[in-house]
DNA sequence: AGCACGCCGACT
DNA sequence: GTCGGCGTGCTC
């Protein structure tokens, strides 16, 4: 079988070296190894790991396969589709993937363009036609060549070609099982405590979930198509325990049977793969995220591939791993916008992972407590099946949920007075308090100090943005583009104090330590917590009770149990529900579960003081005590609350019941972006129209949707101007025709303007 | 994405 | 006179 590069710095020489000039073009010479036919095929089409190119062609080998080549699975110097290649382009060699291969020459090149690849090849297990059929379909889905999904799948190291170094020949998985961080047994993760002792009873609201699993389980295992299952549990309903009974169940049918464990952030994945070694000994557990070093990335990539590890644990980018024999993907957390990539190739690792599941005749199993609105809409629809669990599994009540309003008592230096009060109760009796303040993809929203007034875009649902226009202030709908004047006063109650929302809670920190100034206070956020590492040390700190109040953002929200936690206060909440998305309210009420979940998950105890307040509670700040998604909080309505979005969409023909893509659009210069963006939106306004009024028009045309452009958020970054263009289909289908046409237009103009489409954008700027 | 080529401003 | 800034175009 292959084997791991082991050695960095003693591979061969990369074909292009430093010491010569490039490689002269050689023309293809007839095969010298012995044993091929007399027609050996010698022309490939490679797609190349690399973002924007498509695939290339390339002759067979020049020189002769090196003797260690021998044990390779194909005859030596014949390469079939799915094998792997080192091809060069240019000064460069990249790691490239073999599609298809010809005995005659292309047309279109002449013979002395095609270059040979590389005799050196890499040591990666040929990519099964199952496989490459996924990364194929992944690249269709998001308008990127198959070159971008190879880019994003293989880990770096192996994409080197330096890293191939054909020496060591030791059996690769006792190599593996070494490693510390890789191999299940020896986890890094020791130090955290595991809260739920695996010998607890299940739950009811557990057993009928695993008795609906078992029945899909069974259709997978007879390789029958089986249903995706949406796991719908409340915080602390104990679904991990779920996932850990669902693998038993598995492995005891299938001991062999690979399952992938996916969540959104690396954060989350110690906690995981230490329960998960307590639970399986007896099992190989690999992590598969960005955050490793590279060596073990690539070296659990390859266990991975190779069907060695039986469960890998990781983040989006492991749903792009091979895993011959998977049975079962779990995508926890599967409402959080981290599993979809926001850079590069912007897949969807939970769509991905559902799409894959099927392909493969695995079982997937989506689980959140607050589900995205597209998994319900699945759900109703009837293509998933939805579980519900809605105790928590120590039988504590939800924290109740109080509104502050800013309006009636405001909030100095970012927090009010009924808020200092509660927090000074809290640390009084000796409990946590955690601050949580978001400012997650800011973009200045315009509100009136006095009355909360917003300027709402009224056909989009969406506020509008402050943007300077030459020289004037203007709002913006990032959505569909509609542009208006900024008010100088506030249009409702004509008072003077308009501003952006969210301003001024950057400076919590210091105004809880000027407010307790005997409190030891942690800030946790993307600043301050850099590792995985500092992230465990800070969590042991709170965990010892080092910690008094806790200053948090977006990260604190996720997964982590905080049992002395008495008290959230949200700092916030308005500048979240203002922000200019249609899923802002979906994300808000996510966030606010989530967070609220962190407090109260072991205060099932009496309570022995015999007051009447809450053991712990949830305060929020906002000028909007009012609204239906604050009242829903309070009175614990919320799957009503979340029955009125999912409407609300409908009837505006927005995800998850259109489909939307966005045309994102970067150039140096303002001008020419702009008037190339409206250029672009002419065009394909008019072609929309066309289809529209053909004869026999199909009446989809008339749902989809070609918006004008609008600037980003902020307009200009590392020196480039970004705007960007909407477009909404009824139909994935529609979408793709119109995204073709924009992909149409773009190849046929010579512009300097850069031009990428996301397909199934999570927010707009 | 790299990487080279090419055409403009400030240095020995 | 040339060193190097990055704008532009190509890679089988």
């Amino acid at each position: 079988m292959s084997q791991f590069p082991t050695d960095l710095s003693t591979g061969p020489p990369s074909p292009e070296g430093s010491a010569g000039p490039p490689t002269p073009p050689i023309h293809p010479s007839p095969l010298s190894t012995s044993g091929l036919q007399a027609h050996a095929p010698r022309w490939y089409s490679v797609a190349l790991a690399t973002p924007r190119l498509g695939p290339l062609t390339y002759a067979a080998a020049s020189t002769p396969t090196p003797k260690w080549e021998e044990q390779s699975t194909t005859p030596s110097g014949i390469l079939a589709p799915g094998d792997w290649c080192i091809a060069p382009l240019g000064k460069r060699a990249l790691l490239g993937l073999v599609l298809s291969v010809s005995d005659t020459p292309p047309e279109n090149l002449s013979p002395d363009q095609i270059r040979p690849l590389s005799p050196i090849r890499p040591q990666l297990p040929a990519l099964s036609e199952r496989t490459r059929s996924f990364y194929a379909f992944a690249a269709t889905y998001y308008h990127r060549p198959l070159g971008a999904v190879l880019a994003t799948a293989i880990p770096p190291y192996l994409q080197r070609p330096v890293g191939y170094a054909p020496k060591s020949r030791k059996p690769a998985n006792s190599r593996a099982h070494q490693l510390p961080s890789q191999a299940g047994k020896s986890s890094g993760a020791q130090a955290l405590p595991v809260i739920e002792p695996p010998i607890d009873p299940l739950t009811k609201e557990q057993s009928s979930a695993l008795q609906a699993i078992a029945a899909q389980l069974t259709e997978t295992l007879r390789d029958q198509p089986s249903s995706p299952l949406l796991l719908h549990g409340v915080t602390g309903s104990g679904k991990t325990r779920v996932y850990i009974e669902a693998m038993h169940a598995l492995w005891q049918a299938e001991p062999d049977a690979q399952v992938l464990l996916m969540v959104p952030e690396i954060g989350l994945t110690p906690q995981l793969e230490n329960r998960m070694c307590k639970a399986f000994p007896e099992k190989t557990l690999v992590n598969l995220h960005s955050g490793m070093p590279e060596k073990g990335r690539a070296v659990s990539w390859l266990m991975a591939a190779q069907g060695v590890a039986h469960l890998a644990i990781g983040t989006r980018l492991s749903v792009l791993t091979p895993l011959p024999r998977l049975r079962l993907v779990i995508v926890d957390e599967e409402h959080d916008a981290a599993l979809k990539q926001q850079d590069g190739l912007r897949y969807s690792a939970r769509d991905l992972a559902v799409y894959r599941a099927r392909q493969e005749n695995a079982l997937v199993i989506l689980g959140s407590a607050t589900p995205s609105l597209e998994s319900l809409a699945r759900c109703e629809d009837g293509a998933y099946q939805r579980l519900v669990m809605s105790r928590q599994a120590t039988g504590a009540q939800r924290p109740p949920v109080r509104l502050i309003d800013t309006l009636v008592t405001p909030a100095t230096d970012g927090l009010t007075q009924p808020a200092r009060e509660t927090i000074g109760q809290v640390l009084a009796s000796g409990g946590q308090a955690l601050v949580f303040l978001n400012r997650r993809g800011w973009a200045p929203v315009l509100g009136c100090e006095s009355c909360g007034w917003v300027q709402h875009c009224g056909a989009c649902l969406t506020p509008m943005v402050l943007h300077r226009v030459s020289r004037r202030w203007r709002l913006i709908c990032h959505h569909c583009g509609l542009q208006t004047p900024a008010p100088q006063a506030c249009p409702d109650c004509g008072a003077q104090d308009v501003g952006p929302i969210g301003r001024g809670i950057q400076k919590l920190e210091d105004t809880l330590q000027r407010a307790f100034p005997t409190a030891s206070i942690l800030r946790l956020d993307r600043d301050a917590i850099g590792s995985v590492k500092e992230m465990q040390a800070a969590m042991q700190a709170i965990s010892q009770g080092r910690v008094q109040i806790i200053v948090g953002t977006q990260m604190m929200a996720k997964g982590h149990d905080l049992p002395g936690l008495r008290l959230v206060v949200v700092a916030d909440a308005d500048q979240q529900l203002l922000h200019p998305d249609f899923r802002a309210p979906e994300w808000l009420l996510a966030t606010l579960t989530q967070v609220a979940g962190r407090a109260g998950r072991h205060t099932s105890l009496p309570d022995t003081q015999g007051t009447n307040s809450p053991l712990a509670e949830v305060l929020i700040q906002t000028r909007y005590p009012q609204h239906p998604l604050f009242r829903a909080l309070v009175e614990n309505t919320t799957e009503a609350f979340v029955r009125r979005l999912m409407e609300e969409r409908r009837a505006a023909g927005l995800p998850p019941y259109g489909h939307m893509a966005i045309v994102r659009l970067a150039d140096r210069d303002q001008d020419r972006l702009r008037a190339w963006a409206a250029d672009l939106h002419r065009r394909l306004y008019a072609w929309l129209r066309d289809q529209r009024r053909q004869p026999n028009a199909d009446p989809q045309w008339s749902e989809a949707q070609v918006y004008p452009p609008a600037p980003d958020y902020p307009e200009r970054r590392a020196g480039r101007v970004r705007w960007h263009l909407v477009v909404e289909g009824p139909t994935r289908k529609t979408r793709a025709q119109i995204v073709g046409q924009v992909e149409e237009f773009y190849a046929s103009v010579r512009t300097t303007v850069d031009l990428v489409i996301e397909i199934d954008p999570l927010s707009q700027s």
